[in-house]
DNA sequence: AGTGAGCTTTGCATGAATGCACAGATCCTG
DNA sequence: CAGGATCTGTGCATTCATGCAAAGCTCACT
């Protein structure tokens, strides 16, 4: 283009590096090589004849001018990711990249193979699985579809709740008798869980921390002692028996959510129905009420609610 | 980058389709090929699965989803604007490339040289001169510095004014007798000649109607009549003798402007001082008071006045 | 009706941008 | 203190975006 100073693609490279404070981090946020990041900017800074990082031991810190128009790039960050969601909104074809965030143990214990035949009848849309458990806003379309339990969907969201997700304790069919328990650690970022374990006085009977629930699964498998495990990932385990009922202060939601302007885009609808389909058809896997490996009951009448971000039905 | 729907550059490309209505003028506008405008837009309408303009034979025309694309455009690009003019005024460096616009009669007579002592004087500096008598704001960059004839300099600039432009009437030497005119046609666009020459009382002996100030002298110099000319530019010429003194009414004051951004850039404001002294030596020429082939006198006492936007000296 | 100007679309060659691999430096952990 | 992880910076090969040239079409003017 016109000799251009400012290539408004840089101004991403300087938000990236703002906020990573390293060309290594940046580049991995924008997908592209640390090189090209140490390129691009030092182009610009010589193009406009102004620093706009100081580079320091700890990494690279923005100057005023780098943080002037780190702010600048924010902002049309913003706008740029409102409009592309829009069109993207609109596109009416079933085929291009979806992009879904869900958990590492929904994942393993129940969606991979569904994703599998989704994949099957739709063929052209690529499947991106990002496996994660952070906290998720969807308006930078770092993922279209988050699927995830919660009892509270963020407002900012619009989607379908497509079971109730049952946990229960299970121990080693070779360990009944243990009265040790595997528990989480403070990173797994589980209080409900951590409360029932206080209310039930099994805390201090704890011997294996754990700060993921595969982690959980991994643990009460090795006959580390008896966990709480979501009953879909752990009823397919032979090697494990539940021990009394679900525990229903444990009980989640589990939603199919995505962002408002993406809610009409042909992928995401179609999406939408290939999992509320399959997983009106898994709620007995999802409530616990059937082992995983035995054929699944006829499902029950239609169980999803939706949310609409403002609580109104649409 | 990140697989990337929507690279920011490329709403660059739409803004410009839109504003030119074709992939030729958006080539021009950008400086690129009209074949990349074709080959960026379908790339990215096939990425996003959505038509951004209706191919019609008078052009390209936006859908709403254009429209919605281009809109953000729009206020990105003010955005991006306005943060690249601070960052450019904090440049240092007695380099780069400085942009000029001014009319075709100062540049031609009494402009080109003083360039040229400036680019003997800065080597490093890149003039590029765009010869032009559009309205300007020097808001988008596609100037950085404005060289013209106004009493009322915009608002949103800042600047000096830098001698006062008289004009007279000339004609030729050998058509000393001649009572035919030569004088504005409509495209001209000079409401004061018009009135002054209607106030004369000689529209009617206008025989020779022209859309531009050279046009004007060529008339002239061809023996087509008399005419008012500036004196900067028609004391250059043997053949041309003043009738009478300079025209009061039609003296404009000459303004040295940029945008307030840039007035701290360092090859702006050299450019600034070295145009103030050299203009300061020409105030002469530029009020008819002498030839323009004779050796100046020494000037007269500072002549310039500055001009924030505001209206206040800073 | 013919011609010229301007626009769109495409094939091919070129050069610039990018990624890869590597070297060197720094920091943190065992 | 040593080793591993991570980051920055650079040289070279590869890839891809771009410009050029050409073909074809449309419109306006003579």
């Amino acid at each position: 283009m016109n000799a251009q100073i400012l290539p408004w693609d840089d101004l991403r490279i300087v938000l990236a590096i703002v906020r990573q404070e390293s060309l290594a981090g940046a580049g991995r946020e924008l997908g592209i090589s640390h090189a090209t990041v140490f390129r691009r900017l030092g182009a610009l800074e010589a193009r406009l004849g102004v620093w706009l990082f100081e580079r320091q031991r700890t990494g690279y810190v923005p100057t005023l001018a780098g943080d002037d128009l780190a702010t600048t790039a924010a902002r049309v960050a913003t706008d740029i990711d409102a409009v592309e969601r829009r069109l993207v909104g609109q596109d009416a074809r079933l085929s291009g990249t979806l992009r879904v965030t869900t958990t590492d143990t929904l994942l393993m214990g129940l969606l991979s193979d569904v994703f599998a035949g989704f994949q099957h009848e739709y063929p052209h849309i690529v499947l991106e699985v990002e496996v994660s458990n952070r906290e998720y806003n969807l308006s930078h379309r770092d993922a279209d579809i988050a699927i995830r339990p919660t009892k509270l969907p963020p407002e900012t969201l619009v989607g379908r709740q497509v079971g109730q997700i049952a946990q229960a304790v299970y121990v080693h069919r070779h360990h009944l008798e243990t009265s040790a328990w595997v528990g989480p650690d403070s990173h797994l970022g589980y209080p409900a869980l951590e409360r029932w374990m206080a209310h039930e006085g099994v805390e201090a009977k704890c011997r294996y921390r754990v700060d993921s629930m595969l982690g959980m699964l991994a643990g009460v498998r090795s006959g580390m002692g008896r966990g709480v495990l979501p009953c879909y990932l752990a009823d397919r385990e032979d090697s494990l028996m539940k021990v009394g009922e679900s525990l229903a202060p444990l009980e989640t939601p589990l939603w199919l959510l995505t962002h408002p302007d993406l809610r009409r885009t042909a992928r995401v609808m179609a999406f939408f129905s290939y999992l509320s389909e399959v997983l009106s058809t898994r709620q007995a896997c999802l409530k616990g009420e059937v082992s995983a490996s035995k054929p699944t009951s006829p499902c029950d009448e239609r169980q999803s609610s939706e949310h609409d971000g403002d609580g109104a039905e649409s």
